[in-house]
DNA sequence: AATATATACTAGCAGTGCTAGAATATCAAG
DNA sequence: CTTGATATTCTAGCACTGCTAGTATATATT
């Protein structure tokens, strides 16, 4: 490594400098992230104020303004990591799967335990406001992979691939919420899983009867 | 209609006030829910403040802790007309069927169009935070009601009726968050639709075999 | 060393849910 | 009709929220 001498190149220094400026910034704004998400996870998304999150990085609540634009886009980022880390669990599953069938059980039981087992994290992807863009061109890459994930083990089974994906996703997710809110039975758990995998799998077939 | 005399039936009188009084205070409570209701699916539930609905019934805040517990109360009061109506919408899809597959398609179209149409109420039955109670001993009728009308469309298909209900009602549920949030396309709604119906009578011979 | 610029802070606004205590209306008894 | 007791309603305010204008401070350039 090269150490900066007198008046040799300046304008390197300078680089240096504003590059490790750039460099604390972005640490600052993944500890208002990091922060956001594990005071979630612990107390709820309420506890998330901006007060709170000033104290927990020790400066003062207009800093955080200078890294995002309002409270829903600190809960938009926090959303971006959990899409990233369910395309992460999903792609996982189906590398381990021994057949499409198991791919699909894998990728299943990876949605609901990623969502179960990070309510908060999942609340923000999917429940609370944020700008995020779906379903559109300037959906972000994050978005568009995890649901590449799932179309994934869901097109050995399915001739629409985009609708069946779809509607798979939107059983996952209506279990993830109803179980979350307590409004169908948690004992019940697995046996709706394996109902919807047969549905899947059912589907197939009938959909080569019906055209 | 009669009129109290001077001394006459003092008991009567009094019961009738009485009586009075507490159609005034049920009056007046309705009127709560009802604005409460009008503004969010207008506005927002976020437009829907202690102090806004006080402007709109004509009395001040404290009134309404009078009549709820606090905030959350009156949205979960929104929440009971809402499986109210649910189950009446339901229930009429079903009379109005011709057979138990156009009682399943009907049924779904009502389930959607149900909370497509309010977005708030539905909001407000599965989304926001109450104090309701699901699948225990205390549910209320109202919601009970809702899912019993559900079940009744499912039976023929399914040998395991409250699991399938269950998981059924979840795919209905996804389906209108993510259709709400934008996170899948509407333009593919009718197909999503045709989908679930296929997959359900679908998973009925499978569950044949393999079950 | 002096000036210009970026950065962070203090203090405050308007709004929220909710409530204690004062004021008012409504009642029963004399 | 007047008095005293009882509900009922209101005023005023607390502690909190997201957010921001204006000021102070630290940093970089001449």
């Amino acid at each position: 490594m090269r150490r900066q001498t007198g008046h040799r190149g300046l304008g390197e220094q300078t680089l240096s400098i504003a590059e490790r400026k750039g460099r604390h910034r972005a640490e600052r704004e993944s500890r208002i992230v990091a922060a956001a998400r594990v005071i979630a996870e612990r107390e709820g998304w309420n506890a998330v104020t901006i007060r709170r999150l000033a104290e927990e990085i020790e400066y003062s609540q207009p800093v955080l303004y200078s890294h995002f634009e309002n409270r829903d886009a600190i809960v938009a980022a926090v959303a971006v990591e959990g899409f990233q880390e369910l395309g992460v669990a999903l792609r996982d599953a189906e590398r381990q799967a021994t057949g499409p069938q198991n791919a699909l059980e894998r990728a299943t039981a990876a949605y609901l335990s990623f969502a179960l087992r990070q309510p908060a994290l999942y609340e923000a992807m999917f429940v609370l406001p944020t700008n995020l863009r779906f379903a559109e061109a300037e959906t972000r890459p994050e978005l568009r992979a995890a649901f590449e994930a799932l179309a994934t083990v869901v097109t050995p089974f399915c001739a629409n691939t985009d609708v069946a994906t779809e509607t798979f996703w939107a059983t996952l997710h209506g279990l993830v919420e109803l179980e979350r809110s307590g409004r169908i039975r948690p004992s019940a758990h697995d046996e709706r899983i394996s109902f919807v995998i047969r549905a899947v799998i059912a589907s197939q077939n009938s959909s080569r009867d019906s055209g």
